[in-house]
DNA sequence: GTATAATTTAAACGGACGTTCGATTTAGAG
DNA sequence: CTCTAAATCGAACGTCCGTTTAAATTATAC
């Protein structure tokens, strides 16, 4: 019962989280929740940001394994062109999505959360995209291979636009506007996500305008 | 000089609003970076909310009109397929970019708290929502009609995809990572950001996933 | 000029926040 | 059992928050 104490706490707070932000909900909000005493995070995290920490960690760590398996198959399978670059966008991602079906509701409310994240005070999000790095990076150069005749700032720019189209759909996953639920089983939605950014991050233009970088 | 307190307030609103989010912000920060007294907000404007939401007024107002001109123009221009995609694509997404040359700093903060706004409290984002709604249902409209081909359910998810797209861009439009400047000139980055979701809107899959909708 | 309204100001209000502290309870080892 | 460390608890700390109040100041109309 005693070590249960962390896991209780971590799993009301994402939930808290992903309701009402990070800075709005209260740390008796969370341990109300959770049924702890007030005292309890401090003494087990430390500090509220220590707990954001602790909690992203939890989720974003196996899904980032995850992540760079898929990546490390695909990179030795050969495959070339726009079939590749739909398989790297899938291993992009899939797998927050796929960890719905393991997490449950805690999956569902941690999806919320870090849809969030990529829009938070540039204190939280310089915490988030540093431990984030490491896998933007391989992914980065991963699709600068697939796509030789894009130049390398398009490449990442397109990356940008992936990861709003995938964080927007974490945040509105469940229903869009006040009734209306145009989403049906993950599985569906990934393939709508997948399709979607895969034809944006393989598209040729013919008039183009070039791309200017200010260095 | 009277009058001039309200837009000052607006200014340092937008700014502080931008740079920290909404809730961190302090009545106190907006004040002192405005140079007028701490009851100046709650007198011109009512309170916090209502401040932020006269702030939203200020600029939503212009850009979504000049969306919405644009969307005329189109749907009496007698353009079909991915041409037409393109030109909605492009009245929905442009606008927010172009004003950034009339509104100078002003514009650039409003840019990166809007772009914030999608992933903002439920109680926010429910606020902006109802002032964006007449837009987003036009447009929906529109780009159902254009592409006659697809689900309207898909037509909607890719949407959100390009909503997404379009708010990450306005968050990270001056730089992106640590260092690096990956984004150029404002036209430049609509062209990049126009294509992409035109190429991801219009796309047509040969084994789709069927796209299953909860009744 | 005076009267009236609009605006600005300083000060204070009650409340909620994250964190800390000392005491109490619980768990594990000898 | 006893001893020790880990964990929980209630209570309080100081701080900052959005808002309100009432007086002082400024602008406007007559």
């Amino acid at each position: 019962m005693a070590h249960d104490t962390k896991e209780r706490i971590l799993d009301a707070a994402e939930r808290s989280f992903a309701d009402c932000g990070f800075k709005t909900t209260s740390m008796r909000d969370i341990t109300a929740a959770a049924g702890v005493n007030l005292s309890s995070v401090n003494y087990h995290f430390g500090s509220k940001n220590a707990l954001l920490e602790a909690l992203l960690d939890r989720r974003f760590t196996p899904i980032n394994q995850r992540r760079i398996e898929r990546l490390s198959q695909i990179e030795t399978s050969g495959n070339h062109g726009e079939v590749q670059v739909e398989q790297i966008i899938r291993a992009l991602v899939s797998p927050p999505f796929e960890m719905l079906a393991e997490w449950g509701n805690g999956g569902r409310n941690f999806l919320r959360l870090a849809g969030r994240l990529y829009s938070e005070t540039d204190e939280v999000r310089a915490a988030v995209f540093k431990k984030q790095e490491p896998v933007i990076t391989r992914f980065t150069t991963a699709l600068e291979h697939a796509l030789p005749a894009l130049e390398l700032n398009e490449v990442r720019l397109r990356i940008l636009f992936v990861v709003g189209s995938m964080a927007q759909t974490m945040i509105w996953g469940e229903s869009v506007g006040p009734q209306q639920k145009i989403i049906g089983s993950p599985d569906s939605l990934i393939e709508s996500l997948v399709q979607f950014a895969t034809a944006g991050m393989s598209t040729m233009s013919k008039n183009r305008v070039a791309v200017r970088v200010d260095t």
